[in-house]
DNA sequence: TTGACAAATAGACGTTTATCTATATAATAA
DNA sequence: TTATTATATAGATAAACGTCTATTTGTCAA
């Protein structure tokens, strides 16, 4: 949803199998059929398991879809990641101050 | 513990109670008795299940822990907080820069 | 040393969730 | 239309997790 909560947020990260998923569709378009793919090439894993995965991430704003023929597009909403991320430091850590927050998130 | 592990930090905070004890002692020392009246203040909960919840916190490196006679004090670890909050970020937003992040993080 | 208080741990139980198989929906090609 | 391919949904099952009660451990005061 586009309303920010942060249980939920959390949730929907809370999974190793949608983290692969975030990461291979990060910075670029991926069909379903080759997330299963490249997830197959690690552990085994079904098209409807992967299909439910997209679909929380879908429910909690954290991907792009594109619907191109039989065919339907993710990419990981970056944008969505950022925001919230920086909303859980804002909640968590509101004292911080922006030069603190940048100098201990972005090393080097 | 030290490491950062994305999946583990999102589990850590995928709890609406643990959330909740976070938010308690964010900025301040509280014992275990004193978040168990607290948040008994909005929903039932035991003293064990508090505890539970803190050894969650504590596994993750999430709070800080000092032992004062019969009691433990709690505090939300934020540097903590923030570190895991801008690996995340690093994770999956890889090519965001700092100024993006930071005018995106903290609005106003 | 005994009793009281604070916190942690053990074990049981119910709910949530990740996964699977089977099936439905949708789009395209023959 | 029928067959094929891509994705989503339904329902079942097992594992993970949050919560509880009961108990243990640790600290201090009487």
């Amino acid at each position: 949803m586009t309303m920010f909560n942060a249980v939920e947020f959390a949730k929907a990260l809370a999974d190793e199998t949608r983290q692969k998923i975030m990461n291979l569709c990060c910075c670029r378009w991926c069909s379903v059929t080759e997330l299963v793919e490249q997830l197959n090439a690690n552990q085994p894993i079904t098209q409807p398991t992967v299909s439910h995965h997209l679909a929380v991430l879908r429910d909690n704003g954290l991907v792009n879809v594109r619907h191109e023929g039989k065919q339907t597009f993710y990419s990981l909403n970056q944008e969505r990641i950022v925001a919230c991320c920086g909303q859980l430091m804002v909640k968590f850590a509101p004292e911080e101050k922006a030069t603190e927050v940048i100098s201990k998130t972005i090393p080097g």
